[in-house]
RNA sequence: GGGAGUUUAGCUCAGCUGGUUCAGAGCAUCUGCCUUACAAGCAGAGGGUCACUGGUUCGAACCCAGUAACUCCCA
């Protein structure tokens, strides 16, 4: 034989690739077949392949590639995101390297420049999933920001602004000081930060001085006073936008302070304090400085109370007039710098360390800061309100089911979205401007104009808004917009494949964009954007941590590959992922899934190697018809596993098919001796098993199946078109329990020889008589040549009676001898009987307890009384046997 | 602080509405094998007070209550 011994993944895997890509296989237009469609969770651009790529896309690509087997219009659409955040810094390195700074180019030549970048490494990570072997229909890759689907995110915007969904308005929001733009609160990462909590004196004015406030001298009197609020904070720094201090009126401590005000220290301002039960008395001090301009809590506060509100800082995170103090200083330097000063006035009580929470950009790792600003919203209630109802009522499924509880609680506490971003990269929102301030939305200038003329307002010189609206926001139309559903409504494809089937995603993106999806797919399209929504766990390692890049301790996919070839990765990711549950990642999964593929290579190199004697007549009768039952078995649970989207059972149950049943059990079953010829129809039945275990292989491990699909020697020469890829998986057969049942037995059997053989140290070579005692009506008869070679029995016979000087032991209730020239231990094998014997004796008293209680009787179903008379029967019957071999030995 | 989830063999996980021989799988471990398909392998074996405590029940890994530890989400 010519072949190596060792699968070798990386020519198959170009080449097949190429060939499927070549004949078209991925590519899908609508027919009259029922179709199936995914659409890809759109990587971002700027991306390159991670593990949770890896885990999500093969999941997808072995449903996408099992529904085509399944003879479906299988239809997997790809894509990529813009990502304005990550995108625009990107480009905006770019442009730093080259010496050129964005803002002095202006909006319209960094778009160039974007959209140059975009060429040039916005296929990477495209590129990358089709080394994994994804089955996309790459004609239809999509772009959030390609012509057709921008123009959808426009359109969309004014649809729902005319709805009144769509609003202008003040928030607080996550602000980005690094990438000058507001971030959802998605984008922000929350970190356990050590921090230092600084206790902060602030004089409290007395008010016996109050009527000689009005000159300096006064004034120094007031603060003369030993009265003083401590507050703690993590923010010294804001202490000049503070408006207020804030006790609890149910506070003993701080009665006396009720109606009275204090002094921000270093710039003397008066604020008053008041009373809300929001303070925690057990927290800090239990007094509250407010600071409504920086920090989301202190503004809901502020608007209760009717306070100022004082901004402090800047777009870029410093110091503005407004602070007095450190002007110009960055939020940071001035949180250093103003402590000496504090100290300096007296002000400091204490310093101490102290754990927070602090959020920071996703894309820039920033810190933070709560910031207002006027912003676009959408609104989300009404919307809300259907999208969770398809998921309750069940038309859209969550995978695992977990998930509904999540998504109800979010969906029913749902806060406006804010959709604006100070960015370039994106869509810019369709909203124009007059030189007062008056501002329209529409799609053109031209339509703005109009409608400035129709309100009788000057148009002059309109502007358009500059920022853009949030990638979601492209995202959440992607199931339609890739069906160019918004482009041309009633268009073929998208009354054909929308709504798509299933959703392959992250639990991370369930809110912000499953949910927007179900959303838009209402509003838009008064339907469901897809029936099924599968959530993957996070690709975690070993010792549990979340693989990312700062860790550095995730492996680069493509070195995998690259390592144990697709096909081993692809299985290495779905062992061990049930849906939902994170995956712990050990290099060691994709290490047996090389090794499974190097099992189907070698059974395949054992079959090629077989020569048919046509004279020869088949014995292997009852190996094939038990593996044609055990096929058809199996490919029962795989198709309820898969039905139950329990991917990496579906896994388990195909590799134990193939590698204990098929390989271990039936290639050993039939093989014929060492260069000896194989009967006809064993052979041609061995090839056609084959093929069938190619086919139900190939979702998981798409290039050496294929690879082995093409082999001229055994399966002759196939048609161009003639795949793998789109061969048909088997339909369910027949299943013959009662062969299954026997051969379980044998199979046992077998295993009680070989256990013999290595505890009393027999070599496999020797062969050995076999005495067969059949109580329980099994056939053995017809399995002889099976147990023969299996267990390598040179003499089998059949007996009635019990055999003396042999080695007796017991499957079910059927005995079996096994005479040797040793001597049988007679002490080892009575102490041995006893212990068996006293076992049954215990199970049956267990039995017996539960069918003499009366309330057993009463109140069990009848099938499960029935079932403890079996198991009454059986052990009595193997008490029996127990019994009498010990009377044997006695005499 | 609010919500959700997890806890079963050394590891990763199954175990459906409680009822099949003192709980299953894969990996890892141990023992014996280079038996001409495969040492990326073959054959065999060992390994668990189902987190803890109590309750319901004829019967609990499974239901209920409490405790502990961990994880995630929201604030």
């Amino acid at each position: 034989m010519s072949i190596s011994t060792k699968y070798q993944p990386k020519e198959a895997e170009d080449k097949w690739y190429s060939y499927w890509m070549e004949h078209g296989f991925f590519r899908s237009v609508p027919d009259e077949r029922e179709p199936y469609t995914i659409v890809i969770p759109p990587p971002n651009v700027t991306g390159v392949l991670h593990m949770g790529h890896m885990l999500n896309n093969t999941i997808q690509d072995v449903l996408i590639r099992r529904a085509r087997m399944k003879g479906k219009n299988a239809c997997w659409v790809p894509g990529t995101d813009h990502a304005s955040i990550a995108t625009e810094a990107k480009v905006v390195a770019m442009l730093k390297e080259r010496g050129i700074n964005k803002n002095e180019i202006g909006r319209e030549k960094f778009m160039e420049y974007a959209w140059e970048w975009r060429q040039k490494y916005g296929g990477i990570i495209l590129e990358q999933l089709k080394k994994l072997g994804a089955s996309c229909d790459w004609d239809r890759t999509r772009f959030t920001m390609d012509d057709d689907l921008s123009e959808a995110v426009i359109d969309t915007f004014i649809h729902l602004y005319k709805k009144g969904w769509i609003y202008r308005g003040v928030r607080m929001v996550n602000w980005d000081p690094q990438g000058k733009t507001a971030v959802s609160d998605e984008e922000v990462i929350r970190k356990e930060v050590n921090q230092k909590l600084y206790y902060i004196r602030y004089q409290v004015l007395n008010p016996e001085s109050l009527a000689l406030s009005q000159n300096k001298m006064a004034l120094d009197s007031r603060l003369e006073t030993s009265d003083y609020v401590i507050i703690a904070t993590t923010r010294p720094e804001t202490i000049m936008a503070d408006t207020a201090i804030c006790i609890n009126p149910n506070d003993e401590r701080f009665k006396h302070l009720h109606g009275k005000k204090a002094f921000v220290p270093l710039i003397n301002k008066e604020i008053p304090i008041i009373l809300d039960e929001y303070v925690d008395m057990e927290f800090g001090t239990g007094c509250l400085k407010v600071t409504p301009a920086h920090d989301l809590n202190d503004y809901e506060l502020g608007l209760k109370h009717h306070l100022p509100v004082v901004d402090i800082l800047n777009d870029d995170g410093k110091l503005n007039e407004k602070a007095q103090i450190l002007v110009g200083e960055d939020r940071f330097v001035a949180r250093k710098k103003i402590i000496p000063l504090l100290e300096g006035a007296g002000a400091i009580e204490k310093i101490e360390d102290y754990k927070s929470q602090i959020g920071f950009s996703e894309r820039t790792d920033a810190v933070i800061e709560p910031k207002l600003s006027l912003q676009w919203f959408c609104k989300m209630d009404e919307m809300a309100k259907p999208a969770l109802d398809y998921v309750l009522k069940g038309d859209i499924k969550l995978i695992p089911e977990k998930f509904v509880n999540t998504y109800r609680h979010w969906m029913e506490n749902v806060k406006d979205w804010c959709i604006s971003r100070q960015l370039w990269w994106g869509q810019r929102i369709p909203a124009w401007y007059n030189e007062k301030g008056q501002w329209v939305v529409a799609k053109t200038r031209e339509e703005a104009e109009q409608q400035f003329r129709a309100a009788n307002h000057e148009y002059g010189n309109l502007v358009q808004e500059e920022d853009v609206v949030d990638t979601w926001f492209s995202s959440w139309l992607w199931p339609i917009s890739v069906f160019d559903g918004f482009k041309d409504p009633n268009n073929d494809d998208i009354n054909y494949y929308y709504p798509t089937n299933d959703l392959v995603t992250a639990p991370e993106i369930l809110f912000f964009w499953v949910a927007r999806m179900i959303m838009a797919g209402h509003e838009f399209r008064g339907q469901i954007p897809f029936s099924n929504v599968y959530l993957t766990g996070i690709v975690r390692d070993k010792l549990g941590r979340k693989m990312s890049k700062s860790l550095g301790n995730s492996p680069d996919p493509l070195d995998l590959i690259e390592k144990y070839g697709a096909d081993g990765v692809r299985i290495g990711m779905l062992f061990s992922s049930p849906a939902g549950n994170d995956l712990m990642f050990d290099e060691k999964h994709c290490e047996q899934g090389r090794n499974f593929a190097n099992k189907v290579w070698n059974a395949f190199r054992l079959v090629k190697g077989w020569k048919v004697d046509e004279t020869l007549v088949s014995e292997n009768n009852v190996a094939i018809a038990w593996f044609e039952s055990r096929f058809n078995q199996a490919l029962t649970e795989i198709d309820s596993y898969f039905a139950q989207y329990r991917l990496s059972d579906a896994l388990m149950s195909t590799y134990k098919l193939v590698w204990d049943d098929f390989c271990a059990w039936y290639l050993e079953m039939i093989k014929p001796a060492y260069e000896q010829p194989i009967d006809r129809l064993t052979y041609d039945k061995t090839i056609l098993f084959f093929e069938d275990i190619l086919k139900i292989l190939h979702p998981f491990m798409p290039f050496i199946t294929e690879e082995l699909w093409h082999d001229e020697e055994i399966f002759k020469q196939r048609a161009l078109k003639d795949c793998c890829i789109v061969a048909k998986i088997p339909d369910i057969g027949q299943i013959d329990t009662h062969v299954l049942n026997e051969t379980e037995l044998v199979k046992e059997l077998v295993t009680k020889i070989r256990e013999i053989r290595q505890s009393k140290q027999i070599s496999p070579k020797e062969t050995l008589r076999l005495s067969v005692k059949s109580n329980s009506g099994a056939d053995y008869a017809r399995f002889k040549n099976i147990i023969s070679k299996l267990a390598n029995i040179g003499e089998f016979s059949f007996a009635t009676d019990k055999i003396a000087d042999a080695v007796a032991f017991r499957v079910s209730k059927d005995e079996f001898y096994i005479p040797l020239a040793l001597k049988i231990d007679a002490e080892a094998e009575k102490e041995r009987l006893l212990k068996e014997q006293e076992y049954l004796l215990g199970f049956l008293k267990s039995v017996d307890a539960k069918l003499s209680n009366e309330r057993f009787m009463q109140n069990a179903k009848p099938e499960i009384i029935e079932n403890e008379l079996k198991k009454k029967a059986d052990a009595e019957a193997k008490l029996k046997i127990t019994v009498d071999s010990l009377a044997g030995l006695a005499g």
